[in-house]
DNA sequence: TAGATTGTTAATCGATTAACAATC
DNA sequence: TAGATTGTTAATCGATTAACAATC
């Protein structure tokens, strides 16, 4: 296949917003928009909503806009939340804890399938009826079963290793929840989250408004 | 005052990642770094590093590089991480809980100083030596205690009347966990966290990967 | 001093916005 | 048909990269 336009990272985290606001149109039982009904609620420029579409082809019609169930749709399958992904959690700590009971990953097409803990008192447990398991079984786990992304909630200074092992397996995708950058390569994709540096531009916004 | 140069977000939001290098060279001991080094250590360009830190002011002495720790400490100035700020975290479910218990928000600033929520179970326990109160006691708590930052983790259709309702009491900062984007108006800023759409992007570029 | 490396200006690149012909 | 609005090309803007003179 293919398509070779090769679309820009700007544009693609752009999707889920698109994708957000026309669920909420749907809700509003809104039918159609136009690319500028839309601009003013995102408060982006239309002309950058119909160039950012026309990356993946035309799905307007001139002179009337674009339906708004269809578009969802589209998008949707752009960003392939008709697919199903399997996820593995290492790290049953708070954060690892909120993200398995977090329902509206599974919504968006993430099954979170296994939770990994080093911690004896947590393996056996459930959460949100996800089973929690030593780390150790980790090999064994992702034979067996068809493992797409590993969200990382550890310790920082386990997240080198755990991102090494977890390659080592097979794994292709990285959700990163430590501070520490990952790169491991061509062929794996890292998320990185970065709470704290969220926090601290906020912090630095909230100083900058009244200098 | 007003050191009127407009710097850009897209340097901003590079800070807090110098910031987080330079503290990785600080443990290894490494006392001077020249922008070449650097570049090659974060993935960026050397160039782009000179650019960055200029916006501030010159940091750096020809021929010799960059001092590791004047530097940090320099960044950490402008990012604010010598000043504290209190926050308050609305909404005790999973995420509330997870970002309470985080202990590095405190060691860069953000001291967690209430949680709120809305069940009366919750009201009354303690999250990491943090109290919860009831939702209703919003307006006395801020009365009585500065509050700079709001941390939003409430369901997402009570997002709207939560935000409103901070805003009116004069909180100028909000830190989004839910899908919907804020927008409160010129004097209130917003950092939305957005989960969901890291994750659909995550799958995006592993499905990418192999078209 | 000579070598190294910054600070800063200029060139390039990419992303956003504007404009408008195509067409529903 | 006339009006509306897309798809798409062209213009603008901003951010990144390259180059080099200043200087430690």
């Amino acid at each position: 296949m293919g398509e070779d336009k090769k679309i820009s990272m700007a544009v693609i985290r752009r999707l889920p917003r698109y994708f957000r606001y026309l669920y909420d149109l749907m809700q509003l039982d809104i039918k159609r928009i136009s690319s500028k009904e839309l601009s003013e609620r995102m408060h982006i420029t239309a002309s950058q909503i119909r160039q950012d579409l026309n990356c993946f082809g035309g799905f307007g019609q001139q002179g009337y806009g674009y339906n708004v169930e269809y578009l969802y749709n589209e998008i949707g399958k752009i960003l392939g939340t008709d697919k199903r992904f399997n996820c593995i959690i290492l790290g049953a700590g708070n954060m690892g804890k909120a993200l398995a009971s977090y329902e509206n990953f599974r919504k968006r097409g993430f099954d979170i399938v296994a939770v990994f803990d080093v911690d004896e008192k947590k393996i056996g447990t459930k959460i949100n009826d996800i089973e929690v398991y030593s780390t150790d079984k980790i090999p064994e786990f992702v034979a067996k079963t068809k493992v797409d992304i590993a969200i990382l909630t550890v310790p920082n200074k386990k997240i080198i290793d755990v991102a090494k092992e977890i390659t080592s397996l097979g794994i292709k995708a990285i959700w990163n929840f430590s501070p520490t950058d990952l790169r491991l390569g061509e062929d794996v994709v890292v998320e990185n989250v970065h709470l704290s540096d969220s926090l601290m531009v906020l912090g630095y916004r909230l100083r900058e408004k009244d200098y």
